[in-house]
DNA sequence: CTTGACCTTCCAACGATGGAAGGGTTCAGG
DNA sequence: CCTGAACCCTTCCATCGTTGGAAGGTCAAG
């Protein structure tokens, strides 16, 4: 399989593939005579793996620390196994707080549904800002300030 | 408060929360005639808000969006409802995915916990890779490939 | 007055990603 | 067999977002 089609296969485009092979996320992939990159259906998977932790938001660091923990079975598996747990409780703190992120959203849609009255606490906590004060621009402050939203 | 008292307070470097003022991330610091940026018991929960989802992996434009959300009361809340509904599943899908991959950790560590054997089925179906398979290295290919790992 | 905190502006860097240039390879169809 | 399209290769450069550092200057408080 070359480049392209393990593009297609994953998601992945070919230049982001030969980075992670240049920094090492993924072994260096063997070469056809004209050195051409061929793929097995197994770093498909790996790749598909990578592809959904990006797509979590893992830094391709955090990955690399995944892959190696499947790959290093060699290494002691107290060790494996130590790292591994840590990394699923980390996993599962971030969901804790992801849970309450969603949940205070839910609280906020559901608080500040039709009508339009002040009372949602998220709103009251976070939220009672005053529009624009006339600040005490005392100095020169008229500087590059409208900066480019792209929002 | 100064922005020094509300970096320590949120852990957020105070460069970076003039970056986030400068970006509108945040609104723009009140500030003294002599021009110090002065925070309220608000902005500081704001900043914690900001600290939070960044460390949950979420970029800046996400944040921006979410507090978009709190601040913009005077919004249909329609839409309020609509987008806050619309970032909660979206939350809740990744959760969803982040309890798989945590899963699939702790089906690693336990399968593979004591012993070397390597019959764990997520080593078979991503880590079967052979050490340093002898590529045919065909044309000069030794290149700068001796990346620097931080790990 | 001196020291530490603040201000701005500019520059550097990193991680992740894409693009273009310049050149070889593959393979189907003429 | 030849050739052109569609791949692939490398190298260099550019961007975007986030973060830090340094320089040069003002301000606050002991």
């Amino acid at each position: 399989m070359n480049i392209g089609d393990v593009a297609k296969a994953t998601g992945i485009s070919a230049k982001m593939i030969r980075y992670y092979e240049e920094t090492g996320l993924i072994r260096a992939a063997l070469r056809t005579y004209s050195g051409y990159r061929v793929y097995s259906e197994n770093d498909i998977q790996t790749l598909r793996f990578v592809r959904r932790s990006r797509d979590l938001g893992f830094t391709v660091k955090q990955i690399d620390d995944l892959l190696t923990l499947w790959r290093d079975r060699d290494r002691a598996s107290a060790d494996v196994k130590q790292i591994a747990l840590g990394h699923a409780a980390a996993l599962e703190k971030k969901m804790r707080e992801l849970k309450e992120m969603t949940e205070t959203l839910r609280h906020l849609a559901s608080n500040c549904h039709g009508d339009n009255r002040p009372d949602c606490p998220i709103l009251m906590s976070l939220g009672n800002i005053e529009p624009e004060a006339p600040q005490p621009q005392r100095r020169d402050r008229s500087k590059t300030r409208g900066f480019e939203r792209v929002s």
